[in-house]
DNA sequence: CCCCTGACCTGAAATCGTTCTAAAGTGAGC
DNA sequence: GCTCACTTTAGAACGATTTCAGGTCAGGGG
């Protein structure tokens, strides 16, 4: 039994985080971290719930994605003005952008290396570093 | 006299790509094309064009830095959420972001490289990869 | 030189994603 | 069960951006 038990790992983020576990925390917090890693919006994960017979409104899916991150739990990723994707995947990583879509991927692989970073201006310290590579269409391949 | 005639510079750029060279858009591209490459976001521009006597609405500004970017004039940073940047600089290169004041700033150089990329995803194509590095005020350093 | 026409600009209203607010709901300990 | 602090919620408010309907302007033809 590797991972099936996903009701308590939620769980166990939430209480490790801190967190009051509530029907609405703990069904996003499944909906989140059960599976593989992704990427949603609010409106996404909102939809979602909805359809996964979670009755929880859409100002608590921005609450609950502001206190996830805030808690190291979630990870926000900017790609289009406008918009903010939530990653699950909190650890050092970068992303593919499917400009046509919206679709927003991990570069898999540990191995992207970003080189001759010239050093911080003065009184500045590195925050992060995003690389953001975005795709569009291949157009006019296989036709 | 290198680059003393700026009005001229301006002109060039919007009749070469096309545009009909009005007093807003004319105006606006002194603003933007005169002098080093720069960052501004509409609302900045807009202030900045108040303040040079030039007479225009924030509705234009937008429109204008629209065109711009679709006519390659201009090319569109996405660093904060719900807050576009416009970077004068076409070429490729990638940027610092100030976390705490909101500054943007070429990163100096071109020497920044993204290595091991892994290739686009089947169907795809890398239409541009963008490097932001964030910084964060160094607090405790020297005081 | 003036007129005409399509391109352009404008303030106001509309839209979008997100946050705030005030009030009702809920869970954990007593 | 009762309480109180923490949560959730619907709806209003918000900031950035876009759209709209109408007036204005650039520039070629007469």
């Amino acid at each position: 039994m590797t991972g099936t038990r996903p009701f308590k790992r939620a769980l166990d983020r939430l209480q490790t985080a801190g967190f009051r576990p509530t029907r609405q925390r703990l069904g996003l917090a499944r909906l989140l971290f059960e599976g593989e890693h992704r990427h949603v919006t609010a409106e996404q994960l909102h939809t979602e719930a909805m359809g996964a017979d979670l009755r929880v409104s859409l100002a608590t899916v921005y609450n609950t994605l502001n206190q996830f991150t805030a808690a190291g739990l979630l990870r926000e990723v900017v790609v289009e003005a406008g918009k903010s994707y939530f990653d699950t995947n909190t650890s050092d990583h970068h992303h593919f952008f499917l400009e046509g879509t919206g679709r927003l991927e991990d570069i898999p692989g540990d191995d992207v290396v970003v080189q001759h970073l010239p050093p911080a201006p003065p009184g500045t310290r590195i925050a992060r570093v995003d690389v953001i590579v975005r795709l569009s269409a291949d157009q006019g391949e296989d036709r």
